[in-house]
RNA sequence: GGGCUCAUAGCUCAGUUGGUUAGAGCGUUGCGUUGACAUCGCAAAGGUCAGUGGUUCAAGUCCACUUGGGCCCACCA
């Protein structure tokens, strides 16, 4: 060694190094290689906007694993990387920034606004990209796409163009959720539902004729009260029935409204009477094109009451709703108030109420889009994981509604619609051309007079194209051909509507395949009260904070190791530590190696491990090790090849530390030097970087770049074969006896409280000749560990006097008392095993007696638990004797 | 209203198709020594697996219900 290693591991410069030297010697870079098989992941493009939060550093360490490790199997991986748009929530950043130069988007124009966007886009917009590259993800970043580069834009004007020729896409006048602070239309999914503490207004509605008589409606909203063109009751109601077809006079506003009858209408709810809204409420929006009902709009887009509101004009519809209602009590017509909880729309983007609102928008015909979308799942063309989510899936895609697609602001994808001024003169429909590029004059009268429509496409609009647009569609490349479909998609459940579904409907309409075959659905992170993670409520735990405190590896470890498939995430901060600990013991453990290995040793080419038949000249210490790490192998695949990234992680946790570490690194001081332990240890230390490589890319290339034979970074190595000869059931059961002997003795000296630098007498009675003979060779690693001098194997045991016995399965470990021992204290001991045993032997015999049990039990079953009951009497009589010897 | 999910050690969670004496990390207690590591080592304490009932030879595991968390969907104004 040239370099004296330190005794802690650093992570600060290690990763810095690394990520640099990967990316200068282009190891992210992923080729169209016929020569072998692609394994392709499309990255969920983070926000331009996007910080990185904890949800982000899950998500993408669990691709960065999937990359790796198919790297190192032999795959051509290929991880897409790319940043979205995000039409409202960037819009409502260049906003703000603007607003503390006192400008509003309207004082700049379109046209500036937009080039502001661009701006600030160039500035911050690779924020995250760059945050990713600490996490240290293995993305193709030469590859690099953005949802508004020019030819994904390309790929959503043809989506757009095809749809609307396929006439599935149209424009109408419906009600949509309009949020007045974003001051745009929203699709069904961008409106969370939360719910809310309000109250039920019962409002007196006087009759026209008898305004001494009243009809009392109920509403949540009582100022969309100024829009109402009816009142609608059920035909069967009794108390209304003589009513219907007779006039009301809407308060306030004195305009007369008919009296409707609909059996929608719930008798049991409110009164049983309900002031119909056509135009601010979707409900009434049906019943009003449904009675030939009038639709009068009061209020203006950004919420406040518009001129129709008569003296209400020009308040906030909140404003609106208390005047309305103190002016509708003064009237005496406010009958009472009742507290009413409801669930209502909030934009995703502002959390402002969302208000249900007629407009003018264009909307996407799904029904036809889901069809191979659900048949794909159902047939199992894509996975769900964990499988729960398909149900989630397969009910939201078959009770699919129309996708409004418009949005009113100017950050996005501007429609490729316009409109002939000329045209709409007289039609206003005729007057619609949608086109690729912009038209110079109108193809039915020729007249250049044209206007390109001024509303922007839904984010997701463009989204929904990532997996094949990423790669240049509908352009035919060798990219496309070779990547596409992409294997896996990496995700969290709360965009499976947003996100997910659409990419598989866009697949198929598109290029009529699936986008992708699996999807992981990972859960989401939480803070230890189990609320989401988020920075508005000031819970978050930032990842780059942990990362320059604990380092990627621990973060992306740590991360990983408490993500049971699916479940969510309940975070705090110490869970770090164990991250930081494991990469501290895996630095000091290969220190260790690394300062003890006499390189001449190694002839790394004829390496003891590979052949088959020089299994005896091992020793059951380096064989141990070698099977144990060999099944650790075997189970890490198969988890990472079904998703268990969790499992897979603490398994190579448990082998590295508990196994490697604590048992055999310790068990071979002795013998170091030898040759064998030489080529085993260090081929385990070269083997096992390989497997952590995914899950902490630093430590182990900063590692394997120290290890006498390494050649080039580990990325470019491949996962260990499986060996399965090496797999050895007895010498594991074998060297776990000797675990447990030593245990047992070390135990003793606890309870004994004999000075930890002193060394012990052993008396070992082993009756079984075969284990004894067995276990003989191993005498000098039992007196390693267990700091004994003189290790005596006897094949009965004799009581005597003034020695501390144990059992354990069928061995007596006697120890010599000396000095002064509290003889009651270990009596007491005694008896409390002695009760524990005899309450088990007792379960076992009623077991083994009864009859049930034994005629339907599998034979293996029985005779295990026959076994079980033979040693358990052994172990008694021991204690009995044992307790003699005390006395 | 429909659906999903969780309840296991003081805390955070594992526990594969039912089959040893139910595990890990952190925390706690005691002791610190062995040719890397105190971000460490050794040992110990700590559990009626939310409750009730059922299926079974056998239930933490399967079923039903109950209680209490979390989430999603749905146009009761």
């Amino acid at each position: 060694m040239t370099e004296e290693l330190s005794k802690q591991y650093n992570p600060q410069t290690t990763e810095t190094k690394w990520y640099r030297t990967w990316e200068a010697e282009n190891l992210f870079s992923a080729q169209v290689r016929p020569d072998r098989l692609a394994y392709s992941i499309v990255i969920p493009p983070p926000n331009i906007t996007g910080i990185l939060h904890m949800g982000h550093a899950l998500n993408n360490t669990i691709q960065d694993i999937l990359i790796r490790y198919k790297t190192l199997r032999g795959f051509s991986a290929l991880w897409m990387p790319g940043t979205d748009h995000a039409g409202i929530a960037t819009q409502n950043v260049v906003e703000k920034a603007l607003a503390k130069e006192g400008i509003k988007r309207q004082d700049l124009g379109r046209e500036k606004f937009v080039a502001r966007a661009w701006e600030w886009k160039q500035l911050y917009g690779s924020t995250i990209i760059n945050q990713l590259k600490k996490l240290g993800c293995a993305c193709d970043w030469e590859r690099l796409r953005f949802t508004m580069d020019p030819d994904y834009s390309a790929a959503v004007i043809e989506v757009f163009v095809r749809l609307y020729e396929k006439k599935l896409i149209y424009q109408g006048n419906y009600i949509i959720n309009w949020c007045p602070r974003c001051q745009t239309a929203l699709s069904d999914e961008e409106a969370s539902h939360l719910e809310l503490q309000g109250n039920l207004y019962y409002l007196k509605y006087p009759f026209k004729d008898n305004p001494q008589e009243f009809i009392c409606v109920a509403t949540t909203r009582p100022e969309t009260m100024l829009g109402d063109t009816a009142v609608a009751v059920n035909p069967k109601d009794k108390r209304y029935k003589k009513y219907i077809g007779k006039f009301l006079i809407l308060p306030l506003i004195n305009r007369p409204i008919k009296i409707i009858a609909d059996h929608l209408i719930d008798m049991q709810f409110g009164s049983g009477a309900v002031k119909v809204t056509p135009a601010h409420d979707p409900n009434d929006y049906a019943l009003g094109k449904k009675h030939g009902l009038e639709f009068i709009q009061v209020m203006h887009p950004d919420g406040s009451m518009n001129e129709l509101a008569g003296k209400y004009s020009g308040l906030d519809r909140f404003k609106a709703r208390a005047a309305i209602l103190d002016d509708l009590a003064a009237a005496g017509l406010l009958e009472k108030v009742t507290p009413h909880t409801l669930s209502a729309g909030h934009c995703y983007r502002c959390h402002t109420l969302v208000e249900p609102y007629l407009s003018q928008q264009w909307f996407v015909k799904m029904k036809p889009l889901a069809k191979p979308a659900i048949a794909a799942v159902k047939k199992g063309k894509i996975k769900f994981h964990p499988a729960r989510w398909t149900k989630v899936y397969l009910n939201w895609v078959e009770n699919i509604q129309d996708w409004c697609i418009s949005r009113q602001i100017w950050w996005g994808h501007r429609m490729p619609v316009y409109y002939c001024k000329n045209c709409q003169k007289h039609d206003p429909q005729s007057g619609v051309i949608v086109s690729r590029i912009k038209p110079l004059q109108c193809p039915k009268c020729g007249l250049e007079d044209l206007v390109q429509e001024q509303d922007v496409l839904d984010t997701w609009f463009s989204s929904w194209l990532w997996p094949f647009a990423i790669f240049y569609w509908p352009k035919e490349n060798a990219e496309l051909k070779y990547f596409y479909p992409t294997s896996t998609l990496v995700t969290g459940p709360d965009i499976i509507f947003f996100w997910v579904a659409r990419m598989i409907m866009a697949g198929f309409e598109f290029t009529q395949q699936a986008p992708f075959k699996d999807v992981y659905l990972h859960g989401t992170i939480r803070d230890s009260q189990g609320k989401k993670m988020s920075k508005s409520l000031g819970n978050a735990i930032d990842p780059l904070e942990i990362i320059s405190e604990y380092g990627t590896d621990a973060l992306r470890f740590s991360l990983v190791s408490i993500t049971t498939q699916g479940q969510d995430v309940y975070l705090s901060k110490d869970r770090f530590e164990q991250g930081r600990n494991f990469a501290n013991k895996i630095w000091n453990a290969s220190r260790f190696i690394l300062t003890n290995l006499k390189t001449e040793n190694l002839n790394i080419d004829s390496s003891a491990d590979t052949k088959n038949t020089k299994n005896e000249k091992l020793d059951i210490v380096n064989r141990w090790i070698l099977s144990r790490f060999y099944t650790t192998l075997e189970k890490v695949t198969q988890e990472l090849e079904g998703y268990k990234f969790n499992e897979a992680a603490n398994r190579l946790y448990a082998f590295f530390w508990h196994e490697f570490c604590d048992w055999y690194l310790e068990l071979i001081k002795p013998q170091i030097d030898q040759k064998n332990t030489q080529v085993v240890m260090y081929k385990i230390l070269e083997k096992y970087l390989k497997l952590i490589h995914p899950f902490m890319p630093f430590i182990s290339e900063e590692i394997w770049q120290r290890l006498p034979g390494a050649q080039g970074s580990i990325m470019r190595q491949s996962w260990p074969q499986l060996q399965k000869q090496w797999i050895s059931k007895q010498d594991e059961a074998q060297m776990e006896l000797v675990f447990n002997l030593i245990n047992a003795i070390r135990n003793m000296r606890s309870e004994l409280e004999i000075d930890p630098a002193s060394r012990s007498d052993i008396q070992l009675t082993v009756s079984d000749q075969a284990l004894r003979l067995a276990l003989m060779p191993l005498a000098g690693y039992i007196k390693h560990l267990a700091r004994i001098d003189n290790l005596i194997f006897l094949e009965n045991y004799i009581v005597q006097k003034n020695q501390y016995v144990t059992v354990l399965k069928d061995l007596h470990i006697a120890m010599p008392l000396e000095g002064i021992v509290d003889t009651a204290a270990l009596l007491a001991k005694i008896d409390l095993k002695t009760a524990k045993i005899l309450s088990e032997i007792k379960n076992k015999e009623n077991m083994l007696s009864n009859k049930n049990f034994t005629n339907r039990a599998p034979a293996e079953i029985i005779q295990g638990e026959k076994d079980k009951l033979v040693l358990m009497r052994e172990q008694l009589k021991k204690l009995e004797v044992i307790k003699n010897g005390l006395r």
